[in-house]
DNA sequence: CTGTTAGCGCATTCAA
DNA sequence: TTGAATGCGCTAACAG
């Protein structure tokens, strides 16, 4: 029936019929308890309502149903506390293997847990030192590089750095690297970074900032570690009376498409989510048939150009 | 070990203990196979990517988990051809119920299969009008009624209906129907229904709206029948050298959180999202067990005001 | 109160 | 080429 077996076409036949006269569905349950394997992978991420990670599953999904496989997916909500017990659930349920974004892919003893287990796992955005450790992302310090050397050619000199919480954000601690590199590149101090929680509503951000903005050397340009925090600064900013791009340039970090659509448009990086999902699940069946390849695989990413950064007014471009 | 059996404290601790070091878990599959019930929901949805359906997986992820079972989520990227083909890969992984988001919740085959092999299922923002198919979400047309009422207490006569596929979407009809009443009732004559592809890029709603916008009896108002549209159609006009709401008005439905955060604010139905997905569960739950309530509970919706509704300009305002 | 056993649906092995 | 038996991990029923 699954092609294994050998019988003749008569027989073959015979049991087609069958099944159609009985609408019979082989259980996948059965057939999991004899392999002790199922067709089945699990998804760890911190949030489906952020369209970015939405993106990647939307990709693994995709991968996984054209190779016969279903997805069980969960969220830690933002709680890496959570991840082992997800994880150990969906171990329970015996995935054949995972994809997931983790708060940090090095220090993590339930990737630990994994790795003791065997269990074949593939890492979305985040980017392991460790090199035994699949995962596929873009470059993110370049990225978090790429988008300050932009606003330096702009004319900025005071950019600021708002970050997600490091702590569960490997790519905003890379993204801010970059930035930290590029402004000593050029010659310029890092300011101190302002890190927030990013899922804090719009008050919140305003407090945050109105100290900084109200300053007289307050920053030309802002980068906000992911493109929803930079839709909800930019929104705060605006509440504050200073004009985007004209008193305060933003980008944003992850390429989400709502980015594409509100005026203007939001100058981000671009990243290419939904293949970022599909090809970790590709490298995860090679790890799953045990010809895998270990360590981060860097797809690229583009600076995409939107209307919320401009050159700095000369009243306001700091000493050089 | 499950709590089912009766076994003395000090055999359960040694119970206990070893479980522990051996690091035993029990396997959901052999649990699943004898019990021929999995712990396992399915979900079928049009698309990850639109946010609005994210988050109801979110809230129907929460919910699930809160009750011990797991989530198996695929998508038809709104191809209702695909339903069944879903809905029978959920049934072969013995799924113990289905959340899901069809085209049609009316003149459907794969939920009469559903039906017929007693498969419980709550849909999410489909609105049956038989009775005995549960489902979770607002009043779609009186939501409709209520956005055509606020623009019309804004001194809007011609108002435009831009409405996704209505193939592929009940809510997109229903809340057309209100508009339809609600322009009736205020003695208005419906415009001709836009119907294009939602997820078409703004080159396509760019032309698709050309020919309307430059008309001398162009609409003043446009309403769309998700936000997604809304944005995309927004993002249209003003490339089109319009002011949106000066020139134009636009509102959408959904309630997607990024509606708060474009500037201006998306003027949208707003709907409990999450809430609905979470709803739908515990529903689903009461089905399960056998004394669930059948037909369509209606949450509260309610006009989200946003900056990118206007009254009329008194030039451009139509006769009365 | 505790230890043993049958059987869920499938794939695999062995026997005919 | 085909049929019959086995066992995967678990739960429920039963025997001790």
């Amino acid at each position: 029936m699954n092609g294994t077996g050998r019988a003749s076409a008569d027989v073959e036949a015979r049991v087609r019929a069958a099944m159609a006269e009985l609408s019979f569905r082989p259980s996948e349950i059965g057939r999991a308890l004899k392999s002790l394997r199922t067709r089945t992978l699990g998804v760890i991420i911190p949030s489906l309502t952020n369209p970015v990670f939405a993106s990647s599953v939307a990709g693994i999904e995709a991968q996984a149903r054209a190779r016969g496989h279903t997805l069980l997916v969960t969220a830690t909500d933002y709680d890496p506390g959570r991840e082992r017990e997800l994880v150990d659930t969906l171990i329970a349920q015996s995935v054949a293997g995972l994809v997931l974004t983790v708060a940090d892919p090095d220090d993590n003893p339930t990737l630990d847990h994994l790795d003791a287990e065997s269990i074949p796992y593939v890492m979305v955005y985040n980017e392991p030192k460790r090199t035994h450790r699949a995962a596929v992302t873009v470059d993110n310090a370049a990225a978090g590089a790429a988008l300050t050397e932009a606003l330096l050619a702009l004319g900025h000199r005071r950019i600021l750095f708002v970050a997600g919480r490091f702590s569960t954000s490997d790519r905003s601690r890379l993204r801010h690297q970059g930035y930290c590199a590029a402004m000593h590149m050029a010659g310029r101090a890092a300011e101190p970074v302002l890190e927030l929680d990013y899922l804090g509503d719009a008050d919140a951000h305003r407090a945050a900032l109105s100290n900084l903005l109200c300053a007289a050397d307050r920053p030309t340009a802002l980068i906000c570690s992911n493109d929803l925090l930079a839709l909800s600064i930019t929104a705060a900013v605006r509440d504050m009376g200073l004009s985007v791009p004209g008193d305060v340039s933003i980008a944003g970090f992850d390429g989400i498409s709502i980015g594409r659509l509100v005026s203007p448009a939001l100058c981000t990086i671009d990243q290419p989510t939904r293949r970022m999902g599909e090809r970790a699940v590709e490298r995860l069946f090679e790890l799953m048939e045990g010809n895998g390849a270990r360590g981060v695989e860097h797809l690229p990413f583009h600076l995409r150009p939107g209307g919320t950064i401009a050159a700095v007014a000369p009243s306001t471009q700091g000493p050089a």
